[in-house]
DNA sequence: AATGGGAGCAACCGCAGTTGC
DNA sequence: AGCAACTGCGGTTGCTCCCAT
């Protein structure tokens, strides 16, 4: 085990970018012999590389199955899917890419599909909500956020892609949740300032830390919310805590479960053991509008 | 036009696992 | 069983290009 002597860094050896030379008797050889061994490679084919970098070349460039150009976004989603199931395991994702290397999946994560779960407020790592406040407040400007009084335009902020729409309905889903198991969360207005702008929702939207929403996993099972503000603005201007006031009056909500019943999934749980298939099922029916309960009020809210 | 910073990507490094003697 | 050789993988680096100032 370990390294072995052999693979030691020789300096006579080149490194750096290959030349179209060096491409063309790689590509011959490999035509006329197939590959055999990498370590022998280079030598009959006349290079001056270490295998490594032969195998590395061939691979990750050279292979003439390599599918060239962008991520299509099935690819990406299936990227997003695997990642949060799999981890960091770049060859077993690209196994389920054909024509795609493992290096290209993961400078395609590592430049693109990271941030932009950053900016949808979802951690990369583990796939669910981000929940620590500096972290959040960070990300703003690459939000598109510059105006930090006004901390709704982060979390109601539109992004067209797939992954932040997917977020989109995370929000509305969360402010629910928070109605439904906790007492509000206070905005910290030292860190927000004293005059950002109330909107339509009035005292609601001051009484909300919308950062804090972020942090609720997924509210399932929620049917005829369009009437939904009006009855907002009702519970937030009494002075029942909202476990209390759900239980009163969730069925005026159209929700026919106690809030006490709500178990709740993540987004996407990571490293669970559930087969890619019902993941990328579960995935692909949130982003059908048609079984999206949240799309029909988010319109009406005028939110989205 | 010059330049500084960021994004994207090819390639390298080093560790760990596998194979064969 | 133990060791060296070989291969595979994930993290990181550094180069190039593009864009904003």
């Amino acid at each position: 085990m370990g390294r072995s002597p052999s693979s030691i860094t020789d300096n006579r050896l080149k490194k750096g970018p290959w030349t179209l030379e060096e491409d063309k008797k790689l590509i011959d050889y490999i035509h006329k012999h197939g590959k055999g061994s990498w370590q022998l490679l280079p030598k009959k084919a006349g290079l001056n590389r270490c295998g490594k970098s032969c195998r590395l070349r061939w691979t990750n460039y050279l292979r003439p199955d390599i599918k060239r150009g962008n991520f299509a976004p099935d690819e990406e989603q299936t990227i997003i899917c695997l990642h949060s199931l799999l981890g960091n395991k770049w060859s077993t994702i690209a196994s389920h890419l054909p024509g795609r290397t493992d290096n290209e999946i993961k400078n395609f994560w590592n430049t693109n599909l990271r941030k932009k779960l950053l900016r949808s407020g979802i951690d990369p790592n583990t796939h669910q909500p981000i929940t620590d406040a500096n972290l959040l407040l960070n990300l703003l400007p690459a939000s598109g956020v510059t105006n930090l009084m006004d901390p709704w335009k982060y979390v109601l902020k539109l992004q067209e892609d797939r992954v932040t729409e997917f977020a989109k309905n995370r929000v509305l889903q969360n402010i629910l949740r928070v109605l439904s198991t906790s007492p509000l969360p206070i905005i910290d207005t030292n860190c927000l300032g004293e005059s950002h702008n109330p909107s339509q929702y009035g005292e609601l939207i001051n009484r909300i830390d919308p950062f804090q929403l972020l942090s609720y996993p997924l509210l399932p099972d929620i049917a005829n919310i369009e009437a939904l503000p009006e009855e907002l603005a009702t519970i937030f201007n009494s002075k029942e805590t909202i476990p209390e006031i759900l239980d009163n009056q969730i069925n005026g909500f159209g929700i026919s479960k106690s809030h006490a019943e709500y178990s709740l999934p993540g987004l996407v749980s990571a490293n669970t053991g559930t087969s890619t298939a019902n993941l990328m099922d579960s995935i692909n029916s949130m982003h059908n509008p048609n079984q999206s309960p949240t799309s029909n009020c988010l319109k009406t809210w005028g939110i989205f």
